[in-house]
DNA sequence: ATAAATGTGTAGTATATAGTACACATGACA
DNA sequence: TGTCATGTGTACTATATACTACACATTTAT
């Protein structure tokens, strides 16, 4: 499933029960022309800046990482934190990549809990 | 120190043992007009695409990792690991941004090792 | 029935990204 | 001393990114 078509389907959901969900009042709120949004929904632009995808996250209550990703982006403040220590942190990822999710799950419960 | 004094210096440092590191020849082995790469190394120009800094990095034989740290990006190969599993990525990058440097090595080490 | 709200087509804009092409003054060197 | 290579200034260019503005037909609400 592409962005826009993850996007349109989810508002959809949420205007049906709301009609505050239109793309026109989306697309106020989250500060664009209704006609981009509409584009965007449709897949005939690609999908918009981080900072509008953050805030349809905000407004459709989804996961901005998660939204991020489907638009082909990885959120910048992630970037930032990599950057910083280039080779620790692409060593690491590279190593976790065919890792299974509960293993990288519990390395993250673990550092959360000082268990290092 | 920015991206284009970095390489500048470590490009004149092996020109001082081997004039085949001139600006016009690494320029050409990279696959870029010398003007450009002269440009770039004196910030006159935003640091170049992806491929001709790992080309540049290659070249000089730096970390590429590093060199498009300096350069303010993150590798599309990590990108593409952390878009594929966003949520677990983020948490996990976002727990470690203040975790100490030994700390990252040795779960990277673990990873390795299997001993997770 | 009509006014308001809705979704979308068309056209256009500003800025960033990623460079090329050519000329020219300077310096090395044989 | 001529020529060959070097570094760089100026002027462009192509493509991508991230949108706006307006018009219009359709659908919904009163």
């Amino acid at each position: 499933m592409t962005f826009g078509e993850y996007i349109r389907e989810h508002r959809e959901a949420l205007k049906s029960q709301d009609r505050r969900f239109s793309v026109r009042q989306v697309a106020q709120r989250i500060g664009v022309e209704p006609a981009y949004l509409s584009k965007i929904e449709r897949g005939d632009v690609a999908p918009p800046s981080e900072a509008k995808i953050r805030a349809l996250a905000e407004e459709l209550d989804e996961d901005p990482d998660v939204l991020l990703a489907m638009a082909g982006k990885v959120s910048s403040d992630l970037q930032e934190i990599i950057r910083k220590r280039p080779q620790l942190f692409a060593d690491l990822i590279r190593q976790l990549k065919s890792a299974p999710d509960h293993a990288i799950l519990r390395i993250a419960r673990d550092v959360r809990d000082g268990d290092w």
